[in-house]
DNA sequence: AAAACTTTATGAATCGATTCAGGCTCGATT
DNA sequence: AATCGAGCCTGAATCGATTCATAAAGTTTT
């Protein structure tokens, strides 16, 4: 417990805390020989700074935190990353939390966040957050909305189109010659996967010809649940199976990819096409190469950062959505041997 | 910033501050009459307490940092979630770090937390770290080693026996007929790097018979570093290429398996066999659905969170290792078809 | 040489929760 | 009636960094 403080560095510099202070947070209006001679006394006592006060009297916090919609997949293991990357440019740390889909945990981090009065907060929501959000505002601490258009323009978002990734993805469908499409997702609580289905809706209804599409809930966005769905396709006699699948994201396609095979020979691509979601890096590494919608994940997580960081620089900026285009990567799953 | 602060509270329900922190903190010894009306002035002021200040004063701290060797690998992912769900028990909230095998941002995150005065630590390192551990624990942060085994007892640690891992694996790979087996792996300052050559090292010389090893070295535990090591080996002459590779991670393995393949064809497992180590949940979806050593990967999240703050309860308690066994998943990778 | 600035340093007040020595009430004990 | 103790409450002191009004020293201007 040996407490170095401030005290004790002026005491060894033979200066005033004051002046510590000020080579700590403003080196330029002290003169260099205290700057110096402050940092010696540093460096020889193994002096670190106490956030919590610092924090306290000051204000300012150098913690973000980040509410992640599910931990274990690898799209938002990216995003964190593109956060941490632009953080760690400013000192900033991030402080996770991984909902996996349940409210109530997604209100206890945010009640953990408050206590601990983060700078600002990044958040994947599941449903409407936008109540819990306000009220944190209310206290200063800014929030960014993640992988999730705000559509009521009360905070800043960053997002993909997943409209148009629906849609461009069932248009691919379309082209390769399929007909009788499945979109496989859920919950419908996360807007994602209501968005994609939206823009598949669109897709299918602006097809030239006709376009059956059905939709397969899931419980949950995972692997599992992928497989369980393909299960319940497999069960059904194979004309009633849909010619292509898109699923809501890779996780729920890489399942389905191992559920869709009979008697050790995969039906995809050739007797059904398979699309994903997000392209996180291992759809490239699938049992059958999958295609996937593509989001700059890093990217997104950076630009949220970034955004939160400017926002609680200057409360009077306007909130502003930033949202990027899904790109379109084909692979062997949506691509017929012939 | 309508920062309500514990003044006001007890102004509200007509207490002293000091009552509003005893039921705050130990409401037995407050009148069932005060602790109603501090809870309902909690309740109507919408009160919030503030972390930074508790933590100034009392000392203690909510949060635990975790230093991560690499937060995309999906295993980091599963250890993390782990911590995280035993942290939420007791409301304990992870401040989450990523060196990506980077000795200069494992010293940054380092610092940050002794700055934030975590409760502790949890850190899977790179290189040796004692040193600066030791230094944290002299401030009262303790640590905890994750998936390293503490060789001189110093610190308390989770992990998984990497040298009977490594040693499983090749002697998996000498069972079903391979004779030319190649280790791929690094760098050799990740600990688990050397304990699974190690341990493939005594496999390969305690087999009945003569078994090459040879050792393919890569910057990093990465999809692309292992599609490089591929692309390596791939370039040599038929002849001279291993029968069987075991990769040190699944990461370093899902990038072989896209390197070995000839005009489509992959040459996994008939030409060279593979075998991997974690099996994180991507493995099974694999182009070829690859053999691995497991990992009880959450629980080893679990295991340090609890350890951690069983120590830092009682700063008495001896370090101790948990090790637990790694257990072989034999997947079509090393199943040569007939 | 006096006046007017600059530059730099000082140290007390402050942030909000916790702690703890001391005080008050009221019923029980002597 | 005096004393004691239990139960509850009070409020000042405290944690460590920051801030800011004030002062001291040094420099330039008149």
């Amino acid at each position: 417990m040996a407490a170095v403080s401030i005290r004790d560095v002026a005491q060894h510099a033979g200066v005033s805390v004051g002046t510590v202070s000020n080579v700590l947070n403003r080196p330029g209006e002290v003169s260099a020989e205290s700057v110096r001679r402050v940092q010696e006394a540093i460096e020889t006592l193994g002096y670190v700074r106490n956030d919590a006060a610092r924090k306290l009297r000051a204000g300012v916090s150098t913690t973000v935190g980040f509410v992640v919609l599910d931990g274990q997949n690898p799209f938002f293991g990216d995003v964190v990353r593109g956060a941490e990357d632009e953080g760690s440019k400013s000192g900033i740390a991030i402080l996770y939390g991984n909902t996996d889909e349940d409210p109530k945990r997604e209100r206890m981090y945010l009640d953990l966040f408050e206590e601990q009065q983060v700078r600002g907060v990044l958040i994947s929501p599941y449903g409407d957050i936008n109540p819990r959000l306000e009220r944190l505002r209310a206290r200063g601490i800014a929030a960014v909305l993640v992988d999730r258009f705000s559509g009521d323009g009360r905070f800043s978002s960053v997002s993909v189109d997943s409209v148009t990734g629906g849609r461009m993805a069932v248009e691919h469908l379309i082209a390769t010659g399929r007909r009788r499409i499945a979109f496989v997702g859920g919950p419908f609580e996360i807007r994602q996967v209501t968005d994609r289905l939206a823009g598949a809706r669109a897709a299918a209804e602006n097809a030239g010809e006709h376009v059956d599409l059905e939709v397969v809930a899931t419980d949950a966005l995972t692997v599992a649940d992928g497989a369980a769905a393909g299960a319940r396709v497999m069960a059904r006699p194979r004309s009633e199976r849909p010619d292509a699948i898109f699923a809501a994201n890779d996780l729920l396609a890489l399942g389905l990819l191992q559920a869709l095979t009979v008697e050790g020979r995969t039906l995809v691509p050739d007797e059904i096409a398979l699309i994903g979601f997000d392209d996180i890096s291992f759809a490239a590494a699938a049992a059958v190469p999958l295609s996937s919608m593509r989001q700059p994940s890093r990217m997104i997580g950076r630009t949220a950062l970034r955004i939160l960081l400017e926002e609680t620089a200057d409360p009077e900026l306007i909130p502003r959505q930033t949202v990027f285009q899904p790109e379109l990567v084909v692979r062997a799953s949506t691509t017929p041997r012939r």
